[in-house]
DNA sequence: CGGTTAAAGTGAACGGTGTAAACATAGAGG
DNA sequence: CCTCTATGTTTACACCGTTCACTTTAACCG
């Protein structure tokens, strides 16, 4: 978020929007923030927001994206810690699940909202991460896509069946579920 | 559901409800139904509700239920059919995933709500279901804890990525997710 | 059989939501 | 300086879940 203050109450609303936004997702746990709420929070009548976003869905939209933008840099960077190639490939998916569990809201929000994603437009980075580092590990094409799908399956079962309290969030069982060598003894 | 009309419109609202309920879930796409609209579509005051529910949240609790045993009962004859053994538990996962698929709104609502589930009570059907494959198919009970959750993670994320647009709704790709032995290439 | 009593359903109301329509205001450009 | 357009505001509507006080109904029991 470029967080400009700028000239802000007439200034940029969108991003003030949008950064109240975060800071709400990061708050109360699961309760995504309401239009009117955000509204209130910047100090704005409700209406005033659709001049700069045709709904509610397109607000939550820029969140969502926003927080994709968000794990895929905190992967990145857990990535490269762990030196790359399949050590930093385990450390993608971990940061994927830490993630989820440190932002519940913000990431059922990713995922929750309408599915524009995955359509002609750029895929988001990152689910460029995840294919750069399964066709850089995989044999062939196409065991790389597999991989790569059943990789963010894993993740994202994991990541969803703890934030829903299915499963206790242990963070020693985060790396044995995501340990899938000999799935089966 | 005991579905007795008995009396029915001065009788067990409670049954109708849900049966109402059911009904919706499987309607239009997503969109849960709200209680006022469940309340009309028995024929009833939206207040009535709360003699038998003492909240909305009760209602989708007891709608999430149902669709568990729902889910559970399905697997269990998919499993039989395919004469158990480790054939049968990968029915089970498949069987998992097309559920899902088949009723996206009912199956979000199963795990969407209150995290009631797994707890002092016995656990559901589904999930009993689950580690007495995991059990009779692992070496050791630990190793079975670990198998279960894995399977369970990896249907559960690919039916969510599935439900929510990120992975195309393929049938073959199912199973080819599904198979998970030599994960890594 | 009749009367009491508790269960079950009703209506109005409150605060919340997303959204539309008509109106106001400021600030930039000619 | 005046105008026009972008950005706000006010009011209003239809929905939501929930509460409260009230009425009806049916069941039980003397």
């Amino acid at each position: 978020m470029s967080t400009s203050p700028a000239t802000y109450h007439h200034g940029n609303l969108h991003d003030a929007l949008v950064v109240a936004g975060l800071r709400a997702l990061e708050g109360q746990e699961g309760k995504a923030p309401s239009l009117r709420e955000l509204a209130r929070v910047v100090g704005v009548s409700p209406t005033a927001v659709y001049r700069h976003f045709p709904d509610k869905q397109a607000l939550d939209a820029a969140l969502a994206q926003e927080g994709l933008k968000l794990l895929a840099k905190e992967q990145q960077t857990a990535a490269a810690k762990a030196g790359g190639g399949s050590a930093g490939f385990a450390e993608t998916g971990r940061t994927y699940v830490r993630f989820a569990l440190a932002h519940p809201a913000l990431f059922r929000l990713m995922f929750t909202q309408g599915h524009p994603v995955a359509d002609s437009d750029r895929p988001d980075e990152a689910r460029a991460l995840l294919t750069a580092y399964t066709q850089a590990l995989a044999s062939n094409p196409e065991r790389a896509e597999t991989l790569a799908l059943q990789a963010w399956s894993i993740a994202h079962g994991i990541a969803m069946l703890m934030l829903d309290g299915r499963i206790p969030t242990d963070d020693a069982l985060i790396d044995r579920l995501l340990n899938t060598e000999n799935l089966f003894s």
